[in-house]
DNA sequence: AATCAATTTAGAATTATTCTAAATCTTGAC
DNA sequence: GTCAAGATTTAGAATAATTCTAAATTGATT
């Protein structure tokens, strides 16, 4: 590892601790590993299949602490829990303002950039007070869309 | 019952066959029933909870055929589901296009109106193709928040 | 080094949902 | 009307996802 390596795993350690002790929590090695289990691979897993990706490079840890740890990751602002239709939970550590669109074709799960402090034109009854809006949009992805009018016009 | 009464049944019955047969499917007892429950009282009930209440006037009804029935009426557009965080889907009757508000003091679901064929300012990557979008509002409703600006005021 | 609280662990328990196979019902063909 | 085919319902088992429990471990603090 070349110094400049170093000091970045040392800095991304330091902002995990900062939003863990915000909400009282240690930063632990289960914890730093499923967070790092998450921003290697970017595809929604759900806390299972964390389970199965954390278990590669720490094969004592179980599956009561990976719940444990997304629990904490999403209490402490690091990790955003994602509801697909029924089916598990998934999981994603991106934090900028983001919808997400489901491909009914191929099941992939994307991410939309927002504009942050929107409500997208939601009416809300008189008093109530938003604090997040999730939207998810359903529909067919750029590929598939390209797929299926190929087939269709051949 | 009067004639009127009388009239009002038949037509809200071929209501759901018009809608399930678009599907293939038939109006049975238990579809009817289902669909009252959800109907009878709007408050967004578990698959659980709809088949306690379908139970009262029909006690041979199984748990299997309630999420078959739930199942049936969602494929064929009389019902929608609501996914709200973990836990379990719920089901809603209303078929206007509406989102859900979700009142993090009371855990109340609201329906919020929302206008027809929006895409809600949401810029998607070239290609997609959206069907549907799924908004839910994740706040404090209008009750709550009265509540809790008295007791602050005191 | 002793203490206290937080965290992790394995496994049991719970909750939500789906599956299975047999029984029942409905519809259309005769 | 009767029969066959297919749809639907049923009870209960099976599976999936998540939470709980109690003991062991870890880490920070005195």
């Amino acid at each position: 590892m070349t110094k400049l390596e170093f000091l970045n795993v040392v800095e991304k350690r330091n902002h995990i601790t900062e939003h863990l002790s915000t909400r009282g929590f240690r930063l632990t090695p289960q914890r730093q590993r499923v967070y790092d289990v998450l921003v290697q691979k970017r595809d929604h897993p759900t806390a299972d299949e964390v389970f199965v990706r954390a278990k590669k490079q720490m094969p004592e840890i179980s599956h009561a602490t990976v719940y444990n740890c997304l629990d904490a990751l999403v209490k402490c602002g690091l990790v955003r829990q994602v509801q697909l239709d029924r089916g598990a939970t998934r999981f994603c550590p991106n934090m900028h303002e983001h919808c997400h669109f489901y491909c009914d074709e191929c099941e992939g799960i994307f991410d939309v950039d927002l504009p942050a402090d929107e409500t997208f034109g939601v009416q809300l009854p008189k008093n109530f007070k938003p604090a997040r809006f999730e939207i998810a949009v359903h529909g067919i992805c750029g590929e598939c869309a390209k797929r299926k009018s190929n087939s269709l016009n051949r």
